[in-house]
DNA sequence: TTCAACTTTGTACCGGTTACAAAATTGAAA
DNA sequence: TTTCAATTTTGTAACCGGTACAAAGTTGAA
């Protein structure tokens, strides 16, 4: 597998300590973490980091393409180490979010009643199988 | 057409002056309006009128299932009046937002993965009929 | 006419995010 | 190796969408 600071070079940016950690995290952990989320796990690691950075460095990562931002069901952005394509289901009672393995490819790049589809995202919204369980 | 009052009453929502006006507003005009926009196009005509009354309004309007709250690619809530079934689209080069005529309506009330779906949104992002004709 | 229930309003506050300037770090030229 | 400009990080303050809350206003049925 890359290393992280390859990854970042290829993207031309500068593999500060800071932003190797972050994108670790995003590598390792797939739980579409917020920005928040990712300042508290690694705040015990590196004692001076500031929320600053890490805004600074999602929003320099979600522009040179190493990330997706997400506007998932709520009033915050959320973010995803850019992998194979997939979509989004949030479960409306544990509201865990889970990725589908399902594509929608078939716009990107083509032309929807004239508008020419760059990005497409799709969130389903519901009960999870776990709970679906739970109900029952 | 149904009046607003009788659309109001249908939802048990006693139809005050500022509810009449802003479910009006939104049957009105299809943009996809944030509260404050809404709050900005009525004030002239209530000038009392309170930003709160705006997003108490909005939200009962949506918990009641008359409007349709939505979270598009930005950090703000955007309300639509609850039509037939559709998709959105964003332009990236002038933030206009289309409504789609395509349904996934084949998601609702099925399983995928296992999970129960219950709603889907459908957001797609990229270069608009109009402004790709402005680029050539 | 009365009065309780409902609605609206204004203020203060909250939490996610950004602006900004100072401090720290880096890396290439000398 | 030293220097110094460019880059990166940091902390504080501010911004902005949204909510909590309590007071004031309005409504409608007894």
């Amino acid at each position: 597998m890359k290393s992280i600071i390859e990854i970042l070079k290829e993207h031309d940016i500068a593999p500060s300590m800071q932003r190797v950690k972050i994108l670790e995290y995003l590598r390792n952990y797939k739980t579409h973490p917020t920005a928040d989320m990712i300042y508290q796990a690694l705040v015990d690691d590196i004692p001076t980091l500031s929320k600053t950075t890490v805004y600074n460095t999602l929003k320099t990562f979600t522009e040179k393409g190493i990330l997706l931002a997400l506007s998932l069901f709520e009033n915050e952005v959320r973010y995803e180490y850019n992998k194979d394509p997939h979509i989004h289901f949030k479960c409306m009672k544990c509201n865990k979010i889970y990725d589908l393995n399902h594509s929608f490819d078939h716009y990107n790049d083509n032309l929807v009643d004239g508008h020419k589809i760059l990005e497409h995202h799709v969130n389903l919204k519901g009960i999870c199988k776990d709970c679906l369980k739970v109900e029952n």
